[in-house]
RNA sequence: GGGCGCGUAGCUCAGUUGGUUAGAGCGCCAGCUCGACACGCUGGAGGUCACAGGUUCAAGUCCUGUCGCGCCCA
């Protein structure tokens, strides 16, 4: 027990050796006996450095988990991070790129290999920023996608799909980002508004006059262009139906064709078909059996059906054929800016072009609909309720997953084909064809989309296939921790391969939370420059600051709004902890005794161990329901406003007092109460708790204590009487300022108390009334002296008649009263007019009924006094 | 166009199943070294709960519509 703390809490010398020794000692994995509590940490990209949305999703994560542990349940937080095909693979480009070399360059081997050199330099530095925030997950068993064993099960789950038929390769339109050269799935193709333009453009009908008008914001498509396609019901066209007109610049014959698909509102009504870089227009070439050309090549340019435009880029062909079609007299009509949305890769932001190749693809129907069964039973809930709607909307309109990608970070599909044609998957890489027995066999060049082997993470990183002991104990997961915008990406995938493979759902609940934004709303993000840095905030205000800054705003579901000013607010909390301990201890002398029997506890004892017990039970329920905003904002709220403000005052009586047994109770119960206001803020703020309760305890860590069930200690009665004396004390006070007596003037006043047990309360109390009411002294009686000429101060259950004797000025008092006066008068002709209303008596509880009498009458009580003090002061 | 959500104090946000005088933090005003803390203490000001209807004895809370804003999907 260490008595001397310096004045502020220095966080940065505390932080780093706790978790050292919390991490040295093994403290963060699962202690054997309770019920299993388990969450997989959604694994960070590894190129990633830790923003503010991590460091949320963490800090709930986090807390959810030493809360657990300290209930006792077999606690594992799994850590690990995702190998990010794309984003990593263009880093080590990028770096490439310096040296003015290629990944052609290198070779796929040689390229992998640097990739994984990158990997180990580098990829340990988001798991490092997660120890300065305090995760308490349990290292040893830390996962990374790309792991041997991982990596197995990624092939299982892909061989398995392929067998079941439930994996396919298709030739269709994709989402292909020329900058990065691969397909995407839907979901990682942002949709964008964008100024482009919108051009209307002649196509001459064959054999004769006439020509038919189309319209589209990428003119350079035209080049792929195989018919011409306009509604059924459209009568402005309908005698085209079944000509032909003849693309301009190339001269192919383009049919003529109905379909259903094309609105006839959007430009003059007729749809050019491009079947290789649209997927309306694929649809609409498949049901009439058009050709599809493709006109470009990986990178984006023209390819060689694309006549003399071969080699020009998407960009400059697209200027190119308007020039050439506004030479020939073919453009009607040019909008510019023309706003419509287009798709965006979502790691390198390049405008993703659909592009019809060939792709390996999950048959999602089935899958999705076990998964939207299991979340429509409960069998899985979302926290709050509505993400569970949004999942289900979402899946319930899902198209197959494209999951081939044209990298070579990544996991390989293990498809291979032997020189007679023969399709395998293998689980070990085969040697020679399983039908024919060829050895000229060759693996698919592609790898697999990552989400793939997210899609398997809360089961692949519990040893899947095998059967293993962690599988059996933490399969399905208690709950995960992620932000809404994820939902569709990773928490679809998992829920589909968890019951596919596991036969159960992945975890019981999802917790979703908002995205971090600014003290604007606005969102917080390195392209906005508004983004605050969690590690410099830490810093600057202590990791435990931030946490609970995240946490208190974290409210369900909501977006989360983090202002600095919030986080210095909570430095100022973490600081207002480390005195209320310092007071304590600086009055401690020796181990604290247990606490004194209750016969002995004050009422203000008795009033915070009531207080004690509503938060723990409050915080505890709040915790169950995943609200870490409340049971923060609670806890804050009862440590400073109750504990600090009030209790800590009032013990300051006893501790400062003659009675010697007195003071050693009253040290008892402060430890007591100081003890478990840090266990319930541990999972919080762990690391000053931690600290304090290390020194005031004595004790060996917090981080494995027993989290405090709440006692049996409500006490209305203690409540009541605390909130009569708070009252007075409060009048006292207001008084003072009112009147602008200098702070240091100590008062004399007599305490008209009808109540003789309220009589007897304050005066037993007095010595503490009077200190924090900063009072000279106050005489209590029962009946009303009758003096002239003094100020009455009306609280709840007493009057004080104070002297005036030339202290106060009697027009500022008579003002103060009429002020009162008229508050009340309101309160009470609002009362007055509702119990006047029979409908209301008559319909309302009886309970309500009451309660507004009682409050009619200490209204009127409160008036008539107030009055009496008003007419003794003589009128104006 | 479809779906979801939001609009409460100057700002950022809480407000369970409708039921006392609508709360917090920050900011603002006034005062204060009181034996833990100026990263503090005390007191105070500040709200027709977006608007218009409706249901109800009773609406910030439920319903409908309008306006404004955000997000997701097409």
């Amino acid at each position: 027990m260490s008595k001397d703390l310096p004045k502020t809490y220095e966080p940065k010398a505390v932080e780093g050796p706790l978790y050292r020794e919390w991490e040295e000692r093994g403290l963060f994995a699962p202690r054997p006996g309770g019920e299993p509590f388990s969450i997989v940490l959604p694994p960070p990209n590894v190129t990633g450095a830790l923003h503010m949305g991590h460091a949320l999703d963490h800090s709930i994560q986090d807390a959810l988990v030493r809360q657990a542990r300290m209930s006792g349940r077999r606690t594992l937080w799994l850590p690990g991070t995702d190998h990010a095909g794309i984003a990593t693979q263009n880093v080590v480009e990028r770096d490439l790129a310096q040296e003015g070399r290629t990944r052609h360059d290198l070779g796929r081997e040689a390229f992998v290999e640097r990739v994984w050199e990158w990997k180990r330099a580098y990829g340990g530095r988001i798991t490092t920023q997660m120890r300065r925030l305090g995760d308490s997950c349990d290292w040893s068993r830390e996962r990374f996608t790309m792991d041997p064993g991982l990596s197995r099960a990624v092939r299982e789950a892909f061989v398995r799909l392929y067998e079941e038929g439930l994996i396919y390769r298709g030739n269709r339109i994709i989402n292909w980002c020329p900058r990065c050269a691969t397909a995407l799935s839907d979901i990682e193709t942002a949709h964008r508004e964008v100024d482009g333009e919108l051009i209307q453009i002649r196509y001459p009908l064959e054999g004769g006059s006439g020509y038919v008008v189309i319209a589209t914001t990428r003119v350079e498509t035209m080049l792929g262009d195989t018919a011409v396609a306009v509604h059924p019901d459209d009568e402005r066209h309908r005698h085209l139906v079944g000509r032909t007109a003849t693309l301009p610049l190339l001269g192919r014959a383009l049919p003529i064709v109905a379909d259903e698909a094309v609105d006839p509102e959007f430009g003059a009504g007729a749809l050019k078909v491009t079947p290789a870089h649209d997927a309306t227009d694929f649809e609409i070439a498949r049901r009439h059996r058009l050709d599809a050309v493709n006109i470009l090549t990986p990178e984006g340019r023209i390819n060689e059906n694309g006549g003399e435009y071969a080699g020009m880029d998407r960009y400059q062909a697209r200027d190119a054929v308007l020039e050439a079609l506004r030479a020939q007299g073919l453009v009607v009509h040019e909008e510019r800016p023309f706003t419509h949305a287009v798709g965006h890769c979502s790691r390198c932001g390049t405008e993703v072009e659909p592009w019809l190749s060939d792709q390996w693809f999950v048959k999602v129907e089935a899958l999705a609909r076990e998964a939207i069964a299991a979340v429509r039973d409960g069998r899985t809930r979302f926290v709050p309720r509505r993400y569970g709607r949004n999942y289900l909307d979402w899946m319930e309109n899902l198209r197959d997953w494209c999951i081939s990608r044209q990298l070579w970070w990544g996991h390989r599909i293990p498809v291979w084909t032997c020189a007679a044609g023969h399709e395998f998957a293998a689980r070990e890489d085969p040697s020679a064809c399983r039908e024919c027995g060829s050895a000229d066999v060759t693996q698919d060049p592609d790898v697999l989309d990552t989400w793939f082997s997210s899609a398997l993470w809360p089961f692949s990183t519990l040893g899947w296939p095998d059967d293993t002991e962690d599988l059996r104990a933490w399969y399905p997961t208690t709950t995960l921790v992620t932000g809404y915008d994820i939902i569709t990406f990773w928490v679809s995938r998992m829920m589909m391969m968890g019951l596919h493979f596991m036969g159960r759902v992945p975890f019981d609940a999802v917790a979703v939370h908002g995205l971090v934004r600014d003290f604007k709303g606005k969102k917080m993000s390195k392209s906005f420059g508004n983004a605050i840095d969690p590690l410099d905030m830490a810093d600057r205000y202590g990791i435990d600051a931030l946490r609970m800054t995240l946490l208190r705003s974290s409210t369900l579901g909501g977006e989360v709004s983090v202002d600095e000013k919030w986080i210095e607010g909570d430095r100022n909390f973490a600081n207002k902890l480390w005195n209320i301990a310092r007071l304590v201890l600086m009055n401690l002398d020796g181990p604290p005794s247990a606490l004194p029997p209750r016969e002995r506890w004050s009422l203000a004892d008795r009033w915070i161990l009531s207080r004690l017990a509503a938060v723990t039970r409050e915080v505890t329920e709040a915790f169950g329901e995943y609200d870490l905003a409340r049971a923060a904002s609670d806890l804050r709220q009862f440590a400073w406003s109750e504990v600090a403000d009030w209790y800590l005052e009032w013990s300051k009586g006893r501790l400062y007092g003659e009675d010697e047994r007195a003071k050693v109770d009253q040290r008892a119960m402060l430890v007591f109460v100081l003890d478990r206001l840090l266990r319930l803020l541990h999972p919080l703020m762990p690391f000053v708790t931690e600290t304090l309760w290390r020194s005031l305890t004595g004790g060996d860590t917090l981080l494995t204590t027993a989290w405090p069930a709440a006692e049996d200690h409500g006490d209305e009665e203690a409540e009541r009487d605390m909130a009569f004396l708070q009252g007075a004390i409060v009048s006292l006070r207001r008084f003072k300022t009112h009147h602008r007596i200098e702070p240091k003037t100590r008062p004399t006043a007599t305490a008209v108390v009808a109540d003789p047990r309220l009589a007897a309360l304050l005066e037993t109390e007095m010595e503490r009334v009077l200190a924090l009411g900063s009072w000279g002294s106050l005489a209590v009686v029962g009946q009303a002296p009758d003096i002239a000429g003094e100020a009455r101060l009306v609280t709840p259950g007493a009057v004080i008649h104070v002297p005036l004797a030339g202290i106060i000025d009697v027009a500022a008092e008579r003002a103060r009263l009429r002020g009162e006066i008229a508050k009340h008068e309101t309160e009470f002709a609002r009362i007055e007019a509702k119990l006047a209303d029979a409908a209301f008596v008559a319909k309302a509880p009886e309970e309500v009924v009451e309660t507004q009498r009682e409050r009619l009458e200490a209204a009127r009580a409160a008036l008539a006094r107030l009055g009496e003090a008003l007419s003794e002061l003589g009128a104006a």
